[in-house]
DNA sequence: CTATATATGTACCGAGTGGTACGGATATAG
DNA sequence: CTATATCCGTACCACTCGGTACATATATAG
């Protein structure tokens, strides 16, 4: 999945190397961390779960990727980039700000419940609560959720000036009610909801426009 | 917090103890306990985490609560009895299905936000995603977040019925919706969300009504 | 060929996990 | 008093955690 022509995963490698070549797949290794991560969180993940599922051994896995964290943070640029991350900045390019949340609640809403993959959001189900020793991770996820929530938000202020949404509209708050809608699904698909139950969860949610 | 008159613990203990009786209150230790659970999650607390904030050593943890698995459920039952786990039962007795919504909607902004205790709701916190060995745990809390969503469904089925919601409503999906705003409440605040930004969430995702 | 560089598999490390054995302390029952 | 029942604190258990040392295998550079 997410399939990408990069072949080598350190940065910044020449192009001829040296010593003996790599024998997996990194790219694929690191999509099966990601899968895991997914279902799991950071913390309910071990090294031993990861190893199997990526089909290499630790020392290979700390030479290709550092440590446990860092192969999380890969795994995160991946779900940003290529995966389901990736609906934001579509929905993002919509025409209209009532287009935008449309297009990101319905997306959301598939995604989520995707047979695919693991239920929920990768930036939910990551870490909501942890040890702490993992609050570095913690925040990183919330970061990265405040990120989406502003993006959006920034996209509403510019509907408004366009005249595309209603001056008392506090964009903000728009942004933080279409951000926890989509959250709320992540649990709830987590919790077993259908693609169904999300997809009347959405229609149900636009109601509250226009705003 | 949750000050309760039962002195004994343990299931149906005669009146009178024999043997040294116990140096602490079992009450106020599961409400540290609990405070603990909340807001590390289950499997990001350790025994150490326990039984420093519950000031009892490891032993008396066991004697008294079983084990790690039953104290938490036990903690879950203290939340949804006496803690924010009450607003539900509340909420549902407001006369009007759109009462038990800004109700219950309003309650939860407000104590998924209470200073006093941590962010978010137990049910979503408490182990969104976890290791294979707690996969009981996480079970258990999905059930629990599905009864609430049931018992609403039964009072907005009620609801309709004596003619206070539109025949072309689903009282499953209205449900649905508004736990879904529920939970990404709680997964907001777990994000440092205020009080005032989640209760301007729920003034919108009430903008859904008449539904 | 040799030298160098990287990857791999085994086998291990210290620290932390949930959980408990056991002996001594403190209560009631008789 | 003794007997019994419960609690407490120390000190430990087996197991898993994330992470690594080291020897060996396999590639390129010269």
């Amino acid at each position: 999945m997410y399939s990408d022509s990069t072949k080598k995963m350190k940065t910044g490698r020449e192009a001829v190397q040296k010593g003996r070549p790599r024998e997996f797949d990194a790219e694929m290794a690191l999509d099966k961390a990601l899968h895991v991560f997914w279902e799991r969180g950071y913390e309910g993940t071990s090294l031993t779960d990861l190893t199997e599922a990526m089909g290499i051994s630790r020392p290979s896995l700390y030479a290709a990727f550092g440590n446990k964290e860092e192969l999380f943070r890969r795994a995160l640029d991946r779900y940003a980039e290529k995966g389901p991350g990736s609906v934001h900045a579509e929905a993002l390019a919509e025409p209209t700000a009532r287009k935008v949340v449309e297009h990101l609640l319905r997306s959301v809403a598939s995604s989520v419940t995707d047979p695919c993959h693991p239920a929920g959001c990768l930036a939910v189900q990551g870490a909501l609560t942890c040890s702490s020793a993992a609050d570095s991770v913690k925040q990183e996820l919330t970061k990265r959720r405040l990120e989406g929530e502003e993006n959006l938000r920034r996209r509403f202020e510019r509907a408004k000036a366009e005249g595309d949404l209603s001056p008392q509209c506090s964009p903000e708050s728009l942004a933080c009610y279409v951000i926890t809608v989509t959250q709320g699904m992540s649990v709830q698909a987590s919790g077993g909801a259908s693609r169904a139950d999300l997809l009347a969860v959405v229609d149900l949610a636009l109601k509250a426009w226009p705003v």
